[in-house]
DNA sequence: CCGAAATGTAACAGAGATGTTCCATAGTTG
DNA sequence: CAACTATGGAACATCTCTGTTACATTTCGG
């Protein structure tokens, strides 16, 4: 859901092809986000539709990849927004953000496991806007005296992910309800970064 | 360090060929552990070896990678046993063994991503004994007090898997002294899990 | 309904990795 | 030295994935 704009169209694509090339870029983000090297074929099938087609769309890999990133980003992004990480306690800032976070599933792990692949590199989440919204939040709610002083920005950002996808591995392992995993990820936050 | 007998030697190998054994798998776990699908060829090379040599040792790639999911359990295993981990309070007991598995480097990165890749399933670190004497130390440390109640075994498990690659992860991005990952590590760790 | 747009099917060439074989060459050991 | 071991190098078939092309078929809007 919420997918905007950013990798949903190319301007020039009709509404049929619009639809077309989401489906391929979604179902791109669900396969990949389970192999990371993934081929085209099995991305074609997810989405229905036939590798000829996914070509059509992204002529090469690295294509349909960027395209990914970007959506990713995209739902990262208004995530972030929702999230109003400028109201209220830095505490509860980080915990609504982590319930947003949360909600975008395979996108986390997308992001998480560095852009798939893109260029092999493991560059994992390179910095991003959200990222910077994060870690002011992070410094403010350290000069408000509601986080620990002793963690670093950088740190507290990764481990914001890292509980994310902790969370996300444990419901899918240990076969446990969403909320349960979401809670779990919210306490263990919580406590970590107590002033 | 630590390299005891389980992939290290075929038993009927002369001292020669368990030195070269060795280093193939050695090398395997550092590419590896860089790139889940790096080639054989990048494994060779990287072993100062020739490719061919590989497959004298490893008939097929799904040989090696057996050969190193079993050095890395063996490694994991060592660490554990050395975090006696049935002494003093369960808080300090896991302290010592996120210390021990820090040193162990790629084998963590190699474990943590599901051994390497092995059948493309994504099983992540199936459940094994490391796994087992840690939620032990858990469950001991709830009984005791020491440990929240609210968080459950198998999540504290996962979340000191994913703690120690986050510190790794920081470290080499953040170009941070090792060290100071660690302690952060630890510090979120010890928060999180407090009673 | 008709035509253009969108998709599917099939075939192909090329790149890269795997796994195998054969032969040559170091190294080691008796 | 001589025999044996371990390794390197090159060549090969095979496989899978990628990227491209040509042609047939469906779909949908005017």
């Amino acid at each position: 859901m919420a997918e905007t704009e950013t990798a949903a169209r190319d301007d020039g694509d009709t509404a049929a092809r619009a639809r077309t090339r989401r489906a391929i870029v979604a179902a791109a983000i669900e396969v990949l986000a389970g192999d990371g090297g993934a081929s085209l074929s099995e991305v074609a099938a997810a989405a229905q539709v036939s590798r000829t087609t996914v070509h059509r769309y992204f002529a090469e890999r690295s294509d349909l990849i960027a395209a990914v990133a970007d959506e990713a980003i995209a739902q990262v992004t208004a995530a972030t927004r929702r999230a109003c990480l400028d109201r209220g306690p830095a505490p509860k800032a980080l915990a609504r953000l982590c319930r947003e976070y949360f909600e975008l599933g395979s996108v986390l792990t997308i992001l998480f496991n560095g852009v798939v692949d893109i260029t092999e590199q493991d560059w994992a989440r390179c910095e991003t806007d959200s990222d910077r919204e994060l870690a002011a939040t992070v410094a403010r709610g350290r000069e408000e005296g509601s986080i620990a002083p002793d963690l670093t920005d950088a740190w507290i950002v990764q481990l914001v992910w890292t509980l994310l996808y902790t969370a996300w591995t444990y419901v899918r392992e240990q076969d446990v309800p969403r909320q349960e995993g979401l809670e779990l990820c919210l306490r263990s936050l919580r406590k970590a970064v107590a002033a």
